[in-house]
DNA sequence: ATCGATTTGTGCGCTAATGCACGAATCGTG
DNA sequence: CACGATTCGTGCATTAGCGCACAAATCGAT
């Protein structure tokens, strides 16, 4: 069991923190790392510690949310997909600063088109489980896929109208009924 | 000009906002150096590179704050007491968790009797500048000192009824009407 | 295109923090 | 009082972070 030095973990969180916070003041392409930097009070020397560059950054932070999206896909294997959609829903409200940021931010699409290619991913094999609906695969696939990403950035756009319960009553409802 | 390593700004500084954390939750004397270790997310083996034990913590801390309040009281040295007074509650807001703990707390009167000498040494300074009021020039230095520290007391407890600027007003114009 | 300013990535020596271990001290219970 | 559990204080080897410096790359203005 190897356990993380603190120190480790403290600059990590403190690098990550200080990126989506900025996320959310500057375009991507306009921050810089010494920005990061400043925000998180570490060396910039410190971050290349860590990470390569921002883009690096960027994409393991992005990979962490989504691993974390697919173990709730996990654990909701035997769910409804209400059940199921309200684990998402509860992670996304969490983690609201992140997601807002993110499919907020114009400068970074690759958030979005990331986490659009998870989702497409997760629908396949949900799909692909339910034989006798294989007309069309990719347009239904896509189709729910840009839905689902949509009402999340809906969602965190207009401040969040529904609670996460109603959300995933209605989106979950909406899956039920269509695939 | 001596530049102060980050690190140690950083230890330092959750250090004393984990003992005020747990200040406002624990009496001083239940307080372990382990407790104060893992609030601050540091190693308890760092706490004794900056303080001998959880007494010279409080001490530190402590009279840092009245450092800076006797700053205050150097910088109001021309101004009427209104003004002056306005200074000090401006401060007690802006550092509202450690007062309001440091004067709470059951198991730390250390802090109200250091509050209260620091209060008599500066009240010293003005009597004295005002010749001719040398009549039972003690009980009247006890008199007011405790009034202001039961003044300040009494706003932390009663959740600041009251603005900086009220209470500077009011306090101010006592003095002004007695000293 | 040129040029000065800014940012990036990296090497490096040094420092602060880490966690472990251990003996001493203290605490709480029977 | 005895004793086990907990906390304290400290030595120590190791590691992560620091800040500096510098060359290269990039940016923005002329």
């Amino acid at each position: 069991m190897s356990k993380v030095d603190r120190r480790i973990l403290k600059s990590q969180e403190a690098i990550k923190s200080a990126f989506v916070e900025l996320m959310s003041e500057k375009n991507f392409d306009e921050i810089t790392m010494q920005d990061i930097a400043d925000r998180a009070n570490v060396g910039r020397r410190t971050i290349y510690l860590h990470y390569t560059d921002k883009y690096d950054l960027l994409d393991k932070l992005t990979e962490e949310h989504i691993n974390e999206l697919s173990e709730l896909c996990e654990l909701a294997a035997d769910m409804n997909y209400i059940d199921a959609e309200l684990l998402w829903f509860n992670y996304f409200e969490r983690h609201y600063l992140f997601f807002s940021t993110m499919l907020a931010s114009k400068g970074a699409l690759y958030f979005r088109s990331r986490f659009l290619e998870f989702v497409l991913e997760e629908l396949k094999n949900e799909v692909n489980i339910k034989e006798g609906k294989n007309h069309g695969e990719d347009v239904t696939l896509q189709f729910f896929g840009a839905a689902i990403v949509g009402v999340v950035e809906w969602w965190f756009k207009n401040g969040k109208p529904y609670s996460p319960q109603v959300m995933a009553e209605r989106v979950g409802s909406l899956l039920d009924r269509n695939l």
